[in-house]
DNA sequence: AGTCATTCAGGTACCATGTACGCAAATGGA
DNA sequence: TCCATTTGCGTACATGGTACCTGAATGACT
């Protein structure tokens, strides 16, 4: 292979591409990708070193770097995979509300489904394929309400700071719960909850008391609260939108 | 050391509390967090190992396990030593705006100071002391708006998950470059550069396009942007205040 | 004052990680 | 058939967290 280059992984193009002279490559980025995917939404991306993707593979770990160049790479490849799950239609649908609420809700999916992506994407600035489809749609709802451009990136920034956020809030002890090895349950009993008690019991926080003890939507399930938040984001870029404030 | 129980770091006394038989401490967690703090500073996180930081205050790895458990509960130590350099009157003052505009100046400039603690902040789940102190006061801001505990809760995390993005976004790609030991205008000009120019040449995402050639705010200086975006935030939580709509 | 349980300092060691390097096997063009 | 090229992958190295162990320091109790 030539000296590389250092560039974008989406700059540099497949193996299996390539005609010529040469053994033909026995894998893809595809499917280490998936495969990492796998690993990671298993047993968290720590999990997925490359000796373990390679073995999972059937093959040394040596050779998953002719295709890929570093590991955050394959990060970029895992984050543009799971972000290619999200399904939109082809077009906005003249409901911006609509097709936010969508997106959102399909993003939210996704995050589930792969505990490790929205700590991913936020840990790196990437850009590949599907992250760019998907935040064309988002700026495609805001087409045809009269806002220029840079108030259509802010709105959008505003939503995806909340869903971001909120999947992590939602995930995010699940998680730790995991990285420390012990079980959620026993995580916030015993490791967690003593000090939030202790805290708690000193009354040194009095509005943080009362978020923790008089809050309704902390015992809503998960997806209404993810709505509600939702939907006061929307209502707030609704009420910054002229052209739609007096409704 | 009695086997310790798995609990959160805060509730674990320091070594020099203790009296009785035994030898004297010879550091304390302040000193090793504030080394870990400064090496992270210059270095990145990833610099401030058990090792290195030991080095730094001429002692071997394994002492520090005297003082902190694990090394993540040395970032919950890091994450709270830079939040406690964030300086905030004792109370409100009665103006919200003012009070979480002054909240989001100084979480930003602690931000960038420490360039990685807003990805430790919003990668697990912590609530050290200082974390608990500032919020309270983002919580106590809204005292006297006539807002219920869940508003209050919700409009505080919808600022905070814009200050903590935003940070994000003006840091994110300079901690990128470092990370891949490129100086941050060759990252942007050969690393970067040529992925984008390709995908906005293509044409396929025209919104996207439209937002990276035809932005204004893409030129202000950072701290400008910043205040744009936080203003608008302010002014969305503003519109959704009942009891300061018609103003 | 002497004894001793207790605590700290820190060396050694183990295992896991990313990845540079090199060589043998495979492959298609000349 | 030859050969440049490319893949598969074993070996090796540097670096990471941290378990374990030994020896030194220290204050309480006899």
């Amino acid at each position: 292979m030539a000296d590389e280059e250092p560039t974008s992984i989406w700059m540099q193009p497949e193996a299996h591409e390539r005609s010529g002279p040469g053994r033909r490559p026995g894998y893809s980025r595809e499917q280490i990708t998936r495969t990492a995917v796998q690993i990671a939404d298993a047993e968290g991306v720590e999990a997925a070193t490359m000796r373990r993707i390679a073995g999972e593979l059937g093959t040394g770990a040596m050779s998953l770097y002719r295709y890929v160049p570093r590991r955050d790479d394959l990060f970029d490849l895992m984050i543009d995979l799971a972000m290619s799950e999200i399904e939109l239609p082809d077009g906005p649908s003249g409901d911006w509300r609509g097709d936010l609420t969508l997106l959102a809700r399909q993003t939210r999916a996704a995050g589930l489904r792969h505990p490790w992506l929205i700590a991913l994407l936020t840990s790196r600035p990437t850009l590949g394929p599907n992250l760019l489809r998907v935040h064309e749609f988002a700026l495609s709802a805001f087409n045809g309400t009269g806002l220029d451009i840079d108030d259509i990136t802010g709105f959008v920034g505003m939503l995806n700071d909340y869903v971001h956020s909120a999947i992590r809030r939602e995930i995010g002890w699940l998680e730790e719960a995991r990285r420390t090895g012990l079980d959620p349950e026993r995580w916030k009993r015993d490791y967690m909850g003593p000090y939030v008690r202790q805290v708690v019991e000193s009354g040194a926080f009095p509005l943080f008391n009362r978020s923790v003890l008089d809050s309704r939507t902390a015992h809503l399930a998960p997806e209404e609260r993810f709505r509600h938040g939702l939907d006061r984001i929307l209502d707030a870029i609704a009420a910054l939108i002229p052209s739609l404030r007096p409704r």
